[in-house]
DNA sequence: TGCTATTTGTA
DNA sequence: ACAAATAGC
């Protein structure tokens, strides 16, 4: 009897280690055509973020001896064709639990017909939906739900299945094999799995004790940079946990930034609404600028010339580089809703075209935490002044120097609000609701 | 995972 | 006279 034939659809699991569908898919002795489909929907995200996914795929690519076969189209159109023609009994893939994701592998589903579409893994250390509350509904609170995650546990690193895999070589197959394109855009940290892997070591013996504190400081060093390779599964978030033993606090405190990722995902999963739309729907009712005045200020925030040096120097580091220290995130988002008065959807919208780790889970409930409209959210009174925190966390000021060059000349913009003024016509409009 | 004004504590 | 703690936004 003729062994089985299975496709591995990669998407954002895009490594070969600790790689749960890619050992389903190879299970059985199967043939396995590992493929990738080039949706031209995504073509709207940032530039820098299709090459990373680009270089991220080059490589895979490289690591499977060039039997990588990349499709271009809807995937519904294009995973379903392809399984017939080679005659896969299963489609094999990451579950993705993004309201996207959901949508397209629904499509997916439905056109395979009798083919499998085999979900094995997620790209989270517990998928959505499994950490729920006593009464089976999902946590709206972080704390308790990070209790309840810590019990939960996880599987450890899945074992390596690539090389002994039976890979399918895509000249046998009838199918064009497009290119991976290359926009030329420059990436801060090159992308892919052995790179993350790299970082990650690095990281381990360097940064990790000092990271319960350190990583406040957007001036030194001390954090992963592991958010883009988590974002497109260049690593899984497992093979990070397996080095986070023990009860030291940077250990701890880096595996409750890996929960603070788990559990947005699984708010997105419960409430797919509130990517766009408020969490908690009596912020529906607070007044926000939009007019033409809004529109400048939204410039002048995005370009980093607000005359705030530690907003300018967080904007202009992600302009420049598709990345910011998440402690400056919440700044430049505190201030944009706060002192702007601004929607928090514009900020959101600009972090996830800029960012190289733009993630619809952590990006817009981590914009709503700072709006106070989200989970856990902040308490609508607290109110970042942006140069009190460069105090705190710039305190030698090279963080803004390194981003802001004019800073001591007559070319630095003056403020373009006054903080205490604006921070009390915040107060205002959120006194409204309570 | 605030800020600020005010009160309280210490010398 | 100033730091530390506290309350209310």
């Amino acid at each position: 009897m003729a062994t089985p034939v299975h496709l591995l659809w990669f998407r954002r699991d895009i490594r070969l280690a600790d790689h749960p569908a890619l050992l389903a898919a190879a299970a059985d002795d199967a043939q396995v055509l590992a493929c990738y489909v080039l949706d031209p929907r995504l073509a709207t995200a940032g530039a820098r973020r299709r090459q990373f996914l680009y270089d991220s795929l080059r490589e895979l690519r490289a690591g499977l001896d060039s039997r990588l076969l990349i499709l271009r189209g809807r995937p519904e159109n294009r995973i379903p064709k392809l399984a017939k023609e080679v005659g896969a009994s299963a489609v094999h893939v990451s579950a993705d639990f993004t309201p996207f994701g959901t949508r397209r592998d629904d499509a997916v589903r439905a056109a395979l017909g009798d083919i499998a579409l085999e979900a094995t893994g997620s790209p989270y250390l517990i998928a959505p939906g499994r950490v729920r509350k006593n009464d089976g509904t999902a946590y709206r609170v972080f704390t308790p739900y990070h209790r309840r995650w810590v019990e939960h546990g996880w599987r450890p690193p899945a074992k390596s299945a690539a090389a002994a895999a039976r890979w399918i070589d895509p000249a046998d197959t009838g199918e064009r094999n497009h290119d991976i394109p290359d926009p030329g855009s420059t990436l801060s940290i090159p992308a892919g799995e052995r790179a993350a892997r790299t970082r990650w070591t690095d990281f381990v013996e360097q940064h990790l004790p000092a990271y319960a504190d350190a990583r406040n400081r957007p001036d030194l060093d001390a954090t992963s940079r592991m958010s883009a390779y988590l974002h497109f599964g260049n690593i899984h978030p497992r093979t990070l946990a397996a080095d986070l033993t023990g009860a030291a606090a940077g250990p701890r405190a880096y595996l409750r930034e890996l929960a603070f990722r788990d559990f947005y995902a699984a708010v997105l999963h419960e409430w797919p609404r509130s990517a766009w739309w408020n969490f908690n729907q009596a912020f529906d009712a607070i007044e926000v600028d939009r007019d033409e005045d809004a529109e400048r200020t939204f410039e002048a925030w995005k370009e980093g010339r607000t005359g705030f040096p530690l907003v300018d120097a967080g904007m202009r580091q992600l302009h420049q580089t598709g990345f910011m220290h998440n402690r400056v995130r919440m700044i430049t988002a505190s201030f944009l809703v706060k002192d702007l008065h601004l929607p928090w959807q514009w900020g959101a919208r600009w972090f996830l075209d800029q960012l190289l780790d733009g993630d619809i889970a952590s990006n817009q409930h981590g914009w709503q935490w700072a709006a106070g409209s989200g989970t856990d959210a902040a308490p609508y009174f607290r109110v970042f002044n942006p140069d009190a925190q460069r105090t705190k966390f710039d305190p030698d000021g090279d963080y803004v120097r390194r981003w802001v060059p004019e800073l001591d000349t007559p070319a630095y913009p003056a403020p373009i609000v006054d903080h205490g003024e604006a921070r009390r016509e915040a107060l205002r409009r959120y006194g409204s609701i309570s």
